[in-house]
DNA sequence: GTCATTAGGTACCAATTCGTAACTCATGGG
DNA sequence: CCCATGAGTTACGAATTGGTACCTAATGAC
């Protein structure tokens, strides 16, 4: 009975066969959880709005970033040759597959800082009663 | 109606107030998942042993791997002070917490490969068909 | 005629990252 | 006496990363 996990198992180097390393490394780029937040609430917006909205982002990295994430299907580019030119982005439905996957993850991160705030105040409480 | 997603929105510098932001961070640490795994699925295991089944991972890289997962808590360390030394790693009931989540990227992720295979071998049919 | 506009591309630069090789501790085995 | 052992630590060095500043195209507005 093969787990899912097992997939997992494939240290080799490079680790271009696990694709949940993949995925993984695919999320992971930079500012990349902020542009698809931003894609997904805000729907398809040009480049330039995108930078504004994910603040702090160079135009350099957005630009890889998008690239990259085009390149796995996960965001649509659409140009306009207008002059200036008009390239509007947005999520194409394998990037909202990963709408689910994201949320419970936020979900457990959320968990553990509660968890994790709860136990600070609490040994700061017992502090202040051993004094 | 707060959606789950918005805890991502915080795209300060460092962006230490994400918690999607800083469980990705986490898992996509080089070698993470490989660790991750192994511990999952060959138990509480000393240094060596994981080092061995993590092939290619460094001892260096590995210790600050593991460090860094212990700070988070999803990773116990025991530490026997014998000569030499004998330290097992094992995950702790939070690293658990993360199986289903990590399944499900697994899932996702094979499905888009499968699909990606697919594609790929049906466009390989009609280069065929077409000469 | 010159300036601003959009979506980048490019060159350069500093900082970070990760691997490699050498070192450590105290002990048992040859 | 010397070496191997386990679990690291440290120093060094090459490669990668990501930021900044500057460049571009073609047009409309001033």
């Amino acid at each position: 009975m093969g787990n899912l996990m097992d997939v997992i198992a494939a240290p080799r180097k490079e680790s271009a066969s696990c694709p949940v390393d993949f995925i993984l490394r695919m999320l992971m780029g930079p500012w990349t959880t902020y542009i698809l937040y931003n894609l997904k609430t805000h729907g398809p917006q040009r480049f330039g709005e995108l930078k504004r909205r994910v603040s702090g982002v160079s135009a350099k990295m957005l630009t890889e970033r998008l690239r990259t994430l085009e390149g796995a299907g996960l965001v649509r580019r659409d140009y306009e040759a207008t002059i200036p030119p008009k390239v509007t982005y947005s999520l194409t439905s394998r990037g909202h597959e990963l709408d689910d996957v994201l949320g419970r993850l936020a979900e457990v991160g959320m968990r553990w800082e509660t968890e994790d705030a709860a136990l600070r105040s609490l040994r700061a409480t017992e502090l202040k009663a051993a004094e």
